[in-house]
DNA sequence: CAAATAAATTAGTTATGCCTAATTATTTTA
DNA sequence: TAAAATAATTAGGCATAACTAATTTATTTG
């Protein structure tokens, strides 16, 4: 099928293009993947020829509906594995995401349905990232805002209410974007403020205000 | 650590060495992985440099501890992998070499131990080899002649008692040499021939004295 | 033992996938 | 809007690990 590195492009662009625009930047994928702009165009064009992507000079790439396919089942597999290394190796939550970046190329496919099976269909990753199923479908995770999710969940930001430069500005500050993973640590009922937990380990502490003006799944 | 490129020919290299004599000739390598004798050479350069392997022009190549070392926890990798895709993912016997070959070279090593816990500290591998353990001990196999195996089980050619010319020239005409896994289907009772099955699936009945003068594990 | 055969080696080439440095486009922003 | 900053692109190179073709070294065998 793909090389190792022509489907973790696939893979970077899906993850950007869920969260931004379609189109997704040169330097977005060069900074997903630690690689120099420059390989990222070479890769580009290679997977453009294959007709995995859309990418016109100076416009961002666009996945095409096989090289969704191929991304959704990295994705797919590398879920599956982090389930396996957590469940059944005993792996902390920290450490299966590198792991399962090699075991996520494995072949042949039938070994993901396969585990699939094994670890009794599960939905969700560690992290709380939905599984797609081996037809590929995603989950819609249902959106909601910060301040309605429970304590100890793990969430990921997919949206802003508020789009006032003073949110916007503060969420740079907070170092919070599209994506980022948040976990609800603890919920003050005295004014309803929401301490969290971000993906480098920093506590934070928002307002009601706050969760209330960011959407997350 | 090691290249999956080097880890093979480690690999290679120690299996090789099992069975005939301690120096493994450029040849015997090319056509164990299927590369071509000039690629080869360029790699027993490469782990000369590495001090992994002994090497010298036209002599052949020999492990060095750290090679030897590498190289056992590659096949025990490789082994542990083969029984879990057997007990737990439920391919046939015939589909987890392939597999395995890819998921040896998964990083990091304790994934090995780990895995080799889940499995609850399996012997044997599910084409009957041992599975060196953490220490990269490697069980020692008791030798007998292959008139001694049971039905059903599986073994492999370690050595001939018998070195006459008839005996060699038979061996190779059935395509029997130093290391070829032989499965006991039947063992016949009037006069102790025993039915075998080769790796190719071919179905062979042999004489007791044939079966009384090779030696397997 | 010398010719024939087989094995080992060298030299030069290729494809991947990455890099740096220099150049060109596009955005910002003053 | 023009200068500055950022992003995209091109050109050329490098390491890995394979290859072919030609040559040298070893081993068989008549």
């Amino acid at each position: 099928m793909h090389t190792h590195s022509e489907e973790n492009y696939l893979k970077s662009i899906f993850k950007l293009s869920q969260l931004g625009r379609k189109k997704v930047s040169v330097k977005a994928i060069a900074d997903a993947l630690g690689n120099n702009p420059a390989s990222v165009i070479d890769m580009l064009k290679k997977l453009t020829d294959k007709n995995l992507i859309t990418y016109e000079k100076t416009s961002g790439a666009q996945l095409e509906a096989e090289g969704l396919a191929a991304a959704v089942n990295v994705v797919r597999r590398h879920r599956l594995w982090e389930v396996f290394l957590k469940e059944k190796l005993e792996y902390s939550w920290a450490e299966v995401h590198e792991i399962a970046e090699q075991l996520e190329h494995i072949r042949p496919l039938d070994l993901a349905d396969r585990l699939d099976k094994y670890l009794g269909f599960p939905e969700f990753d560690p992290h709380g990232d939905p599984i797609p199923d081996a037809k590929g479908k995603l989950q819609d995770t249902k959106r909601m805002t910060l301040s309605e999710i429970e304590c100890g969940q793990v969430c990921r930001v997919v949206a802003v209410k508020d789009t006032s430069t003073d949110f916007l500005s503060y969420l740079q500050q907070l170092d919070i974007g599209i994506g980022t993973q948040l976990t609800v640590i603890e919920k003050i009922n005295f004014d309803n403020s929401v301490k969290l937990c971000m993906p480098n380990g920093v506590i934070t502490t928002v307002s009601k205000k706050f969760a209330e003006s960011l959407m997350v799944a």
